[in-house]
DNA sequence: AGCACGCCGACT
DNA sequence: GTCGGCGTGCTC
């Protein structure tokens, strides 16, 4: 750009991102006096539409004038330097469109939404009397302008909330046509960074001297010389040395009145400051030594820093209790060392305070930990703390722990990111788009960074042992424990002996139910698994058969005793227990299935002694009660822990003895191409819960069949032998790793639309997919908040540009999607399902 | 995603 | 005849 030449400048454009499911970007111009101010990465206002203003983000700053004739100007810019980074962009850019999702959801999902504003309507009356004779009196509109007298402004949701009814829009829409009412759209920042006031001492007082003088001073005030004497107690005063001190510590420790503060402001004794303290925890920065490791240990730190050499990405695969996390510690120090940044990915579920307080100890407060279930103002204070250069002058984090959506933090300097887990589920996303996983996006981000992924599980996701045998990755195994922990005995019981000898319903073999006698007489602990799918209770009538069902799913409700309530489990949908039958109206209604609170009202009767401790959806909502419930545990306030795949993430309890399957069949029975690798990994997690230091533990896994191979391979330890079979079947049948899946969801409140429109989708995709296209067909639960669903699947095999099929695809979803009568139609695509 | 435009049915 | 329902298409 020339500078001297502003009397004839170019027009310059910006390619600005909306946080709306829309591709691509829209251009902007550039006003010319934010030229030299507006640069890729930062947050703009910009006007779409008639009347919504949006905060977007500019991706790009050209000169190619568009062919769209109506450019919009840019309003505002919102940033000093840039809030997104290029490596940023990358992995967007990736994101979008390997999972075939919008850029804008992209844009959603990676920045927290204290940092995109929200644009908010607001409505003020013109002026503040208004004559009669220009609205009609008694209606909706005389009581909004009587509000809005009250209140002077008020935004439109406000208004929703009054007792106008659905038509507020309405109302509001013909008071403005009679111009008695004006409508603003303007632009709120939801984060507001969180003071707080510190009191210090004038800097005159520099010396002994000098704050004798003042307290001499003050000799006919004794409730500010108290103060003062206070604030040197805590600020630690002595010559040269003035600290800040909380002014609600201050006061608390003084009792004083607030006007004895204020007279020693006044004077200039003291001075009154507002800092910028942030939410986030301080962390005590102790910095404890590491562990020596162990020479198992070491020698697999060496192996994997030098598989890094010539792979980007390492696959650790260590056997439960052989101290990974040791050695990952010794690598982030590596890394660390070198000036780089450090990003440590953990399962939600496995984020507990354990790992947390761990890694604290040593790395003190160079690590920042990001949790989904942060608030939107702590989100904004990490990324703030990570960002370079930096919003403040406060400690920067080098070392981010945190969930999958931290891989879009705005990291400058990327030398490892560590995987951990990498197995979990929980890594992918499902709704709302984009639906990435976060494994794959964080390989994606490294190489993006130029820097090394370490993969690290005690049983490997069949992709990346796959990879890690082709050669993709390096591969290091770790086969010993650490210390003198020592595997547990595994167990099988059969539950139908048990059903056969004693009634039918028993949930407990006695095998089961002996062994956790004798670990709670000597006061350890028992945990008991159950898979959540088979665990519900629900009703039926007894005379004909009727199930009380979701009035928007096709599922059955599930009863929850605390409550006295029917629930669904997809949409939240509550009734009353239902007194008599809707269908026969017999009042001869029985209760069936076991749910969770039936397991614990079971065990009471076994064990009456025993403290229970549930762990499920339902009682770990918040993230403080699933705490609650892990310390607990822990210190030894509950004997038995009931839990879903929750209880078997990453953590460490010292103190079980016994841990319970309770149905390993209805796992291993679940339709899916993964059920035995996934069952395989939980009983292999869940056993990884009870290898102990002293004492040898036991699992106990309660089947219907005994000889099932998977379990006979969970008894055996034998990983790959699971792997070899199932990856031979997996070749076979043409899925994963050796096709590559993309699911779509199609979605209608009508049964018939829907099946005209997947089968119309079908047809437009088959001469392309031939036998590799699946379905349409119903998924297990048909239909969810009253919209039937359809899936279909494609196989696409390994040597095909995935880009082409992709936009192929997208291409023949676009033509049905654009017929006409078809509104209500939704179609969700999911590359890579799982 | 919103939101305006526009085309059909039920009312003053 | 008009109001208002919802279906369709566009937003730089």
């Amino acid at each position: 750009m020339n500078q001297n030449n502003s009397g004839n400048s170019q027009t310059i454009y910006a390619e600005v991102i909306l946080p709306l499911p829309l591709s691509g970007t829209y251009t902007y111009s550039i006003p010319d006096t934010l030229t030299d101010k507006c640069k890729p990465g930062m947050r703009v206002i910009v006007q779409f539409g008639r009347k919504k203003i949006y905060s977007g983000i500019i991706r790009k700053i050209h000169y190619e004038s568009p062919e769209y004739p109506n450019i919009k100007e840019i309003q505002e810019i919102l940033d000093y330097r840039p809030l997104i980074n290029e490596y940023q962009f990358l992995l967007w850019d990736w994101i979008a469109s390997y999972y075939m999702a919008h850029y804008g959801e992209v844009y959603k999902a990676a920045v927290p939404s204290g940092l995109k504003l929200e644009s908010e309507t607001r409505v003020f009356l013109r002026k503040q009397d208004i004559p009669e004779t220009e609205y009609i009196p008694d209606t909706d509109e005389d009581l909004l302008i009587r509000v809005l007298q009250d209140k002077y402004a008020m935004a439109i949701n406000e208004i929703d909330k009054l007792s106008i009814g659905q038509k507020a829009l309405t109302v509001v829409k013909n008071l403005v046509d009679k111009g008695i009412i004006n409508i603003e759209e303007y632009l709120r920042e939801p984060y507001k960074p969180k003071t707080e006031k510190f009191v210090t001492f004038s800097e005159y007082i520099n010396s002994e001297n000098a704050m004798n003088q003042t307290l001499n001073k003050l000799k006919k005030a004794p409730r500010q010389q108290e103060l003062l004497y206070k604030m040197i107690e805590l600020s630690g005063w002595e010559e040269g040395n003035n600290h800040a001190v909380r002014k609600k510590d201050l006061m608390k420790a003084a009792d004083v009145s607030e006007s004895v503060l204020k007279s020693l402001v006044k004077k200039g004794i003291l001075y009154l400051k507002e800092k910028e303290t942030g939410r986030l925890e301080e962390s005590v920065p102790v910095e404890a030594e590491q562990k020596p490791l162990a020479d198992f240990q070491e020698k697999a730190y060496r192996q994997i820093l030098s598989r890094f050499t010539e792979k980007e990405t390492v696959l650790l695969h260590g056997i439960t209790s052989s101290g990974k996390t040791e050695i990952y510690i010794k690598l982030i120090n590596y890394y660390l060392n070198s000036g780089q940044q450090v990003l440590y990915l953990l399962p939600e579920i496995a984020l507990t305070t354990q790992i947390i307080l761990r890694l604290k100890d040593i790395f003190g407060d160079r690590i920042g930990v990001y949790h989904s279930k942060f608030s939107d103002a702590e989100r904004v204070e990490i990324w703030n703390k990570i960002s370079n250069p930096g919003t403040d002058g406060t400690t920067k984090y080098q070392i981010i722990l945190g969930v999958r959506s931290a891989i879009f933090l705005p990291f400058h300097n990327l030398g490892l990111i560590i995987v951990d887990e990498e197995h979990e589920n929980t890594y992918k996303q499902f709704n709302p788009a984009p639906r990435y996983h976060g494994r794959d996006a964080a390989l994606m981000l490294a190489r993006i960074h130029g820097a090394k992924a370490l993969l690290g599980t005690a049983t490997p996701a069949y992709e990346s042992y796959f990879n890690a045998r082709k050669g993709k990755y390096g591969l290091v195994e770790l086969n010993q424990r650490y210390g003198d922990v020592k595997l547990p005995e595994i167990i099988r019981a059969n539950l139908q002996n048990a059903r056969r000898t004693k009634h039918n319903k028993t949930l407990f073999t006695p095998l089961l139910l002996d062994n956790m006698t004798e670990a709670l007489k000597h006061n350890k602990q028992v945990i008991l698994f159950k898979n959540r799918r088979g665990f519900s209770q629900f009703l039926q009538c007894k005379n004909c058969g009727w199930v009380p069902k979701c009035k928007f799913c096709d599922v059955s409700l599930t009863y929850h005793k605390i409550t006295n309530q029917l629930t669904c489990h997809y949409c939240g949908y509550a009734i009353h227990v239902p007194s008599k039958c809707h269908k026969c109206d017999s009042p001869d209604i029985e209760m069936r299935g076991f749910g969770t609170e039936r397991i614990e009202d079971d065990l009471h009767i076994h064990f009456p002694e025993a403290r229970i401790s549930r762990m499920d959806l339902d009682s770990t909502r918040s993230k403080k009660a699933y705490e609650k419930i892990i310390t607990d545990f822990q210190s030894g306030a509950a004997d038995i822990l009931i839990g879903t795949q929750m209880v078997t993430k990453g953590l460490d309890f010292d103190n079980v003895q016994v841990v319970g399957i309770l149905n390993a069949d209805n796992m291993l029975n679940f339709p899916d191409f993964r059920a035995f690798e996934r069952s395989y990994q939980l009983m292999q997690q869940v056993s990884g819960r009870a290898g102990r230091r002293d004492e040898r533990g036991k699992v106990i896994i309660q089947t219907f069949d005994k000889n099932h191979p998977v379990i006979q391979k969970v008894l055996a330890g034998d990983y790959t032998g699971l792997y070899a079979e199932q990856m031979a079947e997996r070749k076979l049948f043409g899925y994963p790793p050796y096709m590559r899946l993309i699911k779509i969801t199609i979605k209608h409140p009508d049964k018939d639309t829907l099946n005209t429109a997947a089968e119309n989708l079908k047809k437009l995709l088959i001469p392309r997919f031939g036998t590799n296209l699946l379905g349409p067909q119903y998924p297990l639960v048909t239909r969810v908040q009253n919209y039937y669903i359809n899936d279909i699947l494609i196989k696409i095999a390994r040597n095909l540009a995935l880009s082409e099929e992709k936009s192929f695809i997208s291409q023949k979803i676009q033509e049905v999607t654009s017929q006409k009568g078809l509104k209500n139609l939704r179609i969700a695509i999911d590359v890579d399902p799982l």
